[in-house]
DNA sequence: TCAGAGTTGACACGACTTGTATCAAACCTT
DNA sequence: AAGGTTTGATACAAGTCGTGTCAACTCTGA
């Protein structure tokens, strides 16, 4: 309650990722876009913007490097965390991860659950999955108890998050 | 999500706390119960099941020898717990260590995390915390809401709580 | 087709966490 | 006053976790 400890001075990119970065969900910088020489497989060479047919949420996907240098995270930890069941990137023909913009977003709280709170990855496991139940409790309980109960439900969830240092957006 | 790691076999009682014990939410046994030689302060001498004037709800006070033998844990880790803010036991006028029977039911689901679940302290103390504020989130949620939208809240919670392997209890 | 760059999985190491053991000093009950 | 217990502090062993390194494989571009 009263102590700041485990700050975990750990994390220490191979190549220093460009000072003065690393505000929260930009989700790329110079020499590193979405549309630049990262991606390479089955949605390169799409023009940013152009939203086709079977394209539902893919603005932005990220192979393992380039996704480390974006979070700041060494490669090997998001291998790790795959092989934990905490993220879950996609897969090229050729068997290369694909990020995607949720995953990083998804990679930022976890970065944050175990940095700036201190949880193990145990921890971070449980309290991925306690977002994700309450946010099926939210929707469940907006379609049961209505629209309006449903706004103050989230409103208390926003307000819980917010106590528990947490980023509302998810 | 797949795999049961973390098992982490640690603790073993200096003494074999008798076998066969440690059901969940048995607060004493045999030579360990509360109106027994155990606690010896301020509340010894009191008969089992008399409330009276400020007493509220102090029905079982031990000693922290005793709440360790009861609940299966060092006393070094029980202080080292209060040294972090996760309990908060009372005290005698001698500055002992006084756990209610609140106390050792939170003591348990802390080990419950840290042990089954494989939680550090740190996300011991976040469990503690979201679970704190989900109760008054609960609370106020009903109270603005009236008390059958409220028992669906609770409903929920329970239903959350018991799919995070939680005792639906605390 | 071939070279080079990048990724993959596996293993190992260093820093940190955490439960436990130990100690002298102080305390409480008999 | 004596014996047993608690207290706080320190230290240690085992585990966790991010990171570095390695050979083998894959993909891209010439």
């Amino acid at each position: 309650m009263t102590q700041q400890r485990r700050v975990q001075t750990r994390r220490q990119a191979p190549s220093p990722p460009i000072p003065g970065q690393e505000a929260p969900y930009r989700p790329a910088d110079t020499s590193v876009s979405p549309s630049g020489p990262a991606q390479r497989e089955s949605d390169a060479g799409r023009a940013p913007g152009s939203e086709d047919d079977a394209v539902v949420a893919m603005e932005g996907v990220y192979i393992i490097s380039v996704a480390a240098r974006i979070l700041d995270m060494h490669p090997q930890t998001l291998r790790k965390y795959e092989r934990l069941g905490l993220v879950r990137p996609g897969r090229t023909l050729g068997m290369l991860r694909l990020y995607s913009t949720e995953d990083i977003r998804k990679l930022r709280l976890i970065r944050h659950l175990s940095d700036e709170m201190g949880l193990n990855l145990a921890g971070v496991e449980f309290a991925l999955a306690a977002f994700q139940n309450l946010l099926t409790m939210q929707q469940r309980l907006t379609a049961r108890l209505g629209p309006e109960a449903g706004a103050q439900v989230k409103e208390e969830l926003d307000l819980l998050f917010e106590s528990l240092n947490l980023p509302v957006d998810q």
